[in-house]
This record gives C-alpha cells, sequence and structure tokens, in this order.
DNA sequence: ATTTTTTTTTAGATTTGTCTAAATTTAAGT
DNA sequence: ACTTAAATTTAGACAAATCTAAAAAAAAAT
C-alpha cells in the first residue's frame, strides 16, 4: 500500500505547511504545489480515504499519525540524497534541489537503509535542515550558514563546505574551526563582506567568500 | 521534448528484442513488457508519432536512429546506476534490477555525468554487461561461452546469460561472479559436465546447464 | 443582519496509459 | 485455394491526476 509520486508531494507540502501555518487550507496546499484549487480537493479526498489527513471540508486539514511518519519518510530520503550529490557527486548545494525532487520517490527501503550507511548516517543536509532517521526522529538543531545568522547570536562551527587547502588556510588564520563559537557584529553591504568574532579574539573581518563556506548549529 | 517512464521503458524493450528477434512484433514487445498487445499498439503509435520507431502496422517494428539513441541513453543510466549500487552501496549484484529499472528515470544529465565520473567511468556493469559511454558508444569485447574455452587457458568471467536467483544462486556456490579467473580442466562426455578452477579455489565439476549460462572474456 | 467578496467544492472535460471484447488482417493447415 | 487459427488492431471503458467553469459555503464589509 504504496503511495503514489504525487501523493508524496502533496504529504510533504502539506507537512512543510504545518511548520509555518496553523491551519492548512485547500488555497495555501494549492499556491506551495501549483496546481489548481479543485485539484487540491480531489487529492484531499483521496488522502482522507488513505487515512492520511483528517480533513473537514471548509476548514483545512491536517496530517494524521500515519501522514506525518510518511512525510518524515519522504523528508529523509530527500534529504539523504541532496547530502550525497553535494558530498559525494561534487553538486554545489543550490543546485540539488530538483534532483532530489526525483530521487525521493525511488520506493526502495534497502537502497535509502545502504545510502545512509555510505554516507555514515549524516543528521543535516547541505542546506543544515535536519535529516530525520530511519524512525522519523530528528535532530532540533538547525544548520545555518554564517551569512544568514542572527547578528549577535552565538553560534557554534559545525562544517565547512569547500576544504580546499587553500580554504582551510584562511580558516587558520582567522582561527576558525569546528566547535568554535561564532557571533556576527555586523554585515557589509558593500562587499556582504561579515564582522564577527571567533571564541576570545577580537572582532575580524572575513569576505563573503569565506563565510558562505562556513556553516553553524543555532 | 522528453519521454515518460512508461515510454522509456517500451523503447528499452525494443532495444533488447531488435538484439534477439529479427523482427520485433506486438506480442513479442507485450510478453516483455507484460502489457496487453493493445496497449503496445497504443504505445507505438505515440512512438511513431515522435520519430521513435518506425512502425508498420501488422508487420512490425524498429528504433530510428533517434530511437537507439535514446535507448543506449536509458540503458546507460541503469547500467551505471547498477555500478554504483553493488560497487559503492554493497549490493549483492543479483539484487540490483529493479532499483536501476526506477533508477534509469531519473532525468537530470548533470547526475549521470558526474554519477559516471564518480565511478571512474566504468566499461561494463556488475553483471558484465558494457555500459555505453556518453555518445551512446558500446565497448565489444570477444566473449566466449565457458563451455567453448579452450582447456587449460585462463579466461575472466564477464557475463552470465539466465540470471534467475536459483542460477545466481548457483554460481555464488561455487564462487563464480564477474571477474572470477576460470580455467577449463577437462570435460566429461557422459553429462557434458566441465571440470573447471575458479580463482585460487580447488578444481570443482560444474553441470553442463551451469557451464552453458557462463560467458568469459579470453 | 444583509450583502458582497473570497474560498472551497462540485460537475464535467482532458490526457496518459492501461484494459476487455470485437473486428480485422495475416499466417498456417489441409 | 480455402478454411481455420493466430496475431494485430480498433473501439470503447476505466483510473489517476489534472483542468475550467459553475455552484455552494464561509468570511468580510457595510
Amino acid at each position: 500500500m504504496q503511495h503514489t509520486a504525487s501523493e508524496e508531494n502533496y504529504i510533504k507540502a502539506i507537512y512543510h505547511l504545518e511548520h509555518v501555518h496553523e491551519k492548512v487550507t485547500t488555497s495555501l496546499l494549492s499556491a506551495e504545489i501549483k496546481t489548481r484549487p479543485a485539484s487540491v480537493t480531489d487529492m484531499l479526498k483521496k488522502l482522507e480515504l488513505k487515512k492520511i489527513v483528517h480533513y473537514r471540508p471548509y476548514h483545512g486539514f491536517n496530517l494524521t499519525e500515519a501522514g506525518c511518519k510518511t512525510a518524515l519518510d519522504i523528508i529523509r530520503k530527500h534529504r539523504l540524497w541532496e547530502f550525497f550529490l553535494v558530498n559525494k557527486l561534487g553538486f554545489e548545494w543550490d543546485k540539488v534541489h530538483a534532483v532530489a525532487e526525483e530521487l525521493e520517490h525511488i520506493s526502495s527501503r534497502e537502497l535509502i537503509m545502504r545510502l545512509d550507511d555510505y554516507l555514515n548516517n549524516p543528521a543535516f543536509d547541505p542546506h543544515g535542515d535536519p535529516i530525520p532517521d530511519n524512525k522519523g526522529k530528528i535532530k532540533i538543531l538547525k544548520q545555518a550558514n554564517l551569512i544568514d545568522l542572527p547578528l549577535k547570536k552565538q553560534a557554534t562551527v559545525s562544517s565547512v563546505k569547500n576544504q580546499s587547502t587553500a580554504m582551510l588556510d584562511m580558516l587558520r588564520h582567522y582561527h576558525i574551526g569546528i566547535g568554535s563559537k561564532i557571533k556576527v557584529n555586523r554585515r557589509f553591504d558593500f562587499d556582504k563582506s561579515v564582522e564577527i568574532k571567533v571564541d576570545k579574539n577580537p572582532f575580524t573581518v572575513i569576505s563573503n567568500q569565506v563565510a558562505i563556506n562556513v556553516y553553524c548549529l543555532i
């Protein structure tokens, strides 16, 4: 009793909307997946029958427990594939979404188990979003790019994208390493450089090119 | 102007049939992909419009040049994924077909380019079948049936005809796999069985039924 | 509390890929 | 050559997922 790719897309979209809006409505979902409201209604009736959503006509809907589990499973697949595409195949992290959208619908459970092991059971995808484990559990921490960090809030360096010698050399110079505590003091519009404080060191400014390679837990 | 997964399955099936039968007919294709003849006729009319096949009603059909190119592209994807599944994820080589059937329909060209590089541009899949390169070129090596091998000359197992689970189980028992080094020591007239040496293992005798399914490079 | 606007659902059509049953064409058997 | 058998195609139906246009329900505005 598996789901079609289309059903999976609806389930995933509902899951995401539930985390942003209290009530998930037909028009919200319609906008999210770029289909007409009428089509959404049709699909909801199907998902209701499959006990994936609780659906009260005219008053929105939300995932059942089973629906939520299914959503997490799809998200797990999506993010594992993204991790694979970036860390094994060398894709740019902003180019993987569309491909992962296709790969996430591959059904083999064994494939995902093996892929997870092959990647050493990563907890975060290349965008810093948590990857649910095979029971649907997710690590609450979120990884964010250094340039996206909220100002003056401490964060912990968790990974570095470009691991070339030149890059690591640069990071050593600024005393930035995995585990370093970083606070962003301000951003400069002129060249998108960022003023930061690393551990107990004095403030410094790092270029945008350096910043975009550093990820932190917040 | 891309093809649906269903169209791709037809194209691939026609390609394979063309290499076994001089004329590819509706009923042959129908049996190959397990759909009713009427459905095959419908699809053929669509593929004819797309200039994928030359179709003469009641008299069979064959791939156009474009169709052939498309088939090779799908086969390339299928075999690259099989290689990945076995050599990176550790699947048994007789368990990858179904998964690769799904993966082969992922459309991203960049994905396949990168996967190919990541795998070091392999020329043969785990079953010993050649992987077309990105221009559709296939490496052809001389393959000989195990029963036809010259005595006491080493050969390398390159492919297996009957890929049923029972067969592969049998081969595993004799430690025969793709890449195994085999030497034929003698043939028994009584039941046409063959005494062989596989890699560094002691001599064994395999039945004629097993031997005729094994092909080697010499 | 009505009326108007917005949202949602229903009704009916379309496309894709499949099916069954009937009709047609080709091949085979005498 | 003629009849029978087999293969193929046509015709019509169906399920999935979408659409448009119209109807119905809920929300907002006066």
